[in-house]
DNA sequence: CATGAATGAGATTTCATTCAT
DNA sequence: AATGAATGAAATCTCATTCAT
């Protein structure tokens, strides 16, 4: 009452948080239909109402939610990226990085796949995720034009490199299959030898 | 009321159909939340409670969408599969029908997409619908032991050479890139390449 | 197809007994709101259509069975009577025959009481069901030209004699208590204490 | 909007009664099936969604309206009751408080009455409800001992002397018969003969 | 007579959203 | 900012009844 042990502005950010931690876990668990507003707030600790002060509907807090994880995955992806680098060295040192965000945000990795793969996204919201990628395709410019790279549409290229790996991830929540180094190394090779030339 | 010119099973069948269809539509356009009950019936020229002459509720409707589509499409993936040619030859064959039924039925394509890519299924049905897949395995597994294909789990085999088509087909569908011919034959040379020895 | 082993009246009449018969067990069961018509017919081993050639509607199958079971219930209760004998005499002979009712027709006494203490059944048909208790009124009006009987209205009489057999017949069912001979006969006595002179 | 004239938690109690009092009125008026939700809704003022904030379901709302008017029956039927009294004082003066309280809250009366012959309510509810005899089971009990009552089980002397008015009481609703003080003295001398040593 | 697929109104219940406090 | 009771439209599903066969 007297005193706010934590400052009013992080108080915010830390209801925003939990609504969208929230809303992740439950479309996870069950699907966008299964997420609904009161088990959202319910989840966070929060009202209802209080949804409503963060984000203007649940489309708003769904997009929010993909392009917040978005931004957080090209920034685990392109860490310590150095545009000077020769291109594999480069390209296998964001490969293993993705599939490290893969295991180890494991909840944000699958809903960055549920959503890429359902109209639950704006395609506005779609198109804005998309450019988070800039880099390597800028890489996968360079991997082509030093002739390492075929040359195909970099749509084909992140098919048979990167979105595998949410397969792999899926399969492995659901624990058909481990995924450990050994199966990380060959997974990277095939990747990378479906794209070299 | 003149003269009967569809045989009651065929009218049967057609309804049940028409329910499938629309079902299928409705949840591409707008996923599963979109596709409600009143809406397929409306698509399907039916009554809302005619669905529940054919499905015992939405859960079902929707499982049994998932494993009649599966079942066509593997019927398409392994026509005219014949066990003693080649594996690559055998493989190619599989892949492009594979190629083929995600171009030609598109929607259907799009839909198994979404469902192996959601919590929108049943487990078991899931699974039912993994089985179909068990003659590629088979294929794979006899590659390896002819020391032509990797030994990696079929699980990564798959993510690398089926999966990676679903984007293709989904990012065709946005129109950002156009499936020819000659990117198709470039699309399962990066297939082939990524898990070939 | 040629020759029909049942004439046809009586398989008539077995159908509407069927049909009377699954209603009384599932509406003893769950109350007329889980008596659907569909489960009638199905208990009944009959099409719902069927229902509406015995039975104009909902409504009426109910009234049927109600007044088909009055009239069962009267005519146990009352066989072998006769006016000459003794007020007492009678009146213990007509009690213990429709204590009898409630133990051998446990679901027609059940059904009975649901009836009579619900607004289940048309105010009509429960009004023609109250003529079959006319003889006992009459009876109740000798005795109480005799001197033996209370001068009390026949409601009150029937209230506390015939009545609160309903009430140990359901708590028989629910088993909290077994009516056998020796509490059969404690019974009467109080039915015959309440309203003796 | 100006001033708060009533206070919250009341506010909410009222919301509370009134669906109750509406779920009364309407299963009395047509029996359970005739009370649909929104039916009650409306006679409640209050949308069809509120009601799932005060109950979980019908089966719910029906219980606990059960539970609630059993209780302000016992409640009625042991006001006053001292342990002391002799066993036909105690008895008579509940008699008459029960009687009492099936003409003054007849539409509560006819409900239990409803309830006590249907299957309309949870057998785990029936139990609760059966509970709050046990001052009068007692009572019995102590007249056994002291040899004023007939030695039989409390169902049996419940059936004869209390279930008794409950059809007094529809009997009177449906108007065939009042219910005055010279009849009441009648009843209660025939409850009391039926059970009395 | 009998069927049972089909209907569509209506039942129960959910849920995104609002608003008075 | 925050609440959470309230809303009411809409979702899922049921069911008495009809009708073409």
């Amino acid at each position: 009452m007297m005193k706010q042990s934590i400052p009013k502005l992080q108080k915010k950010k830390e209801k925003r948080a939990a609504l969208l931690q929230a809303t992740l876990l439950l479309i996870n668990q069950g699907g966008i239909q299964e997420a609904s507003m009161s088990k959202v707030a319910k989840m966070a600790s929060v009202s209802p109402g209080t949804i409503y002060l963060y984000f203007e509907n649940k489309q708003d807090l769904v997009n929010q939610l993909y392009l917040d994880i978005k931004a957080e995955f090209s920034e685990e992806a392109f860490k310590d990226f150095k545009k000077e680098e020769p291109v594999k060295e480069s390209f296998e040192k964001i490969w293993y990085r993705i599939a490290s965000f893969q295991t180890q945000k494991s909840e944000e990795a699958s809903f960055l796949t549920q959503c890429d793969n359902t109209p639950m996204i704006d395609e506005e919201s779609r198109q804005e995720g998309l450019k988070h990628l800039q880099p390597l395709v800028d890489l996968w410019n360079r991997g082509q034009e030093e002739g390492i790279i075929k040359r195909i549409s970099p749509y084909v290229l992140y098919a048979f490199t990167i979105y595998p790996m949410a397969f792999l991830m899926n399969t492995k929540n659901r624990s058909y299959c481990k995924l450990d180094e050994q199966i990380l190394e060959k997974a990277f090779e095939a990747a990378w030898d479906s794209i070299k030339l």
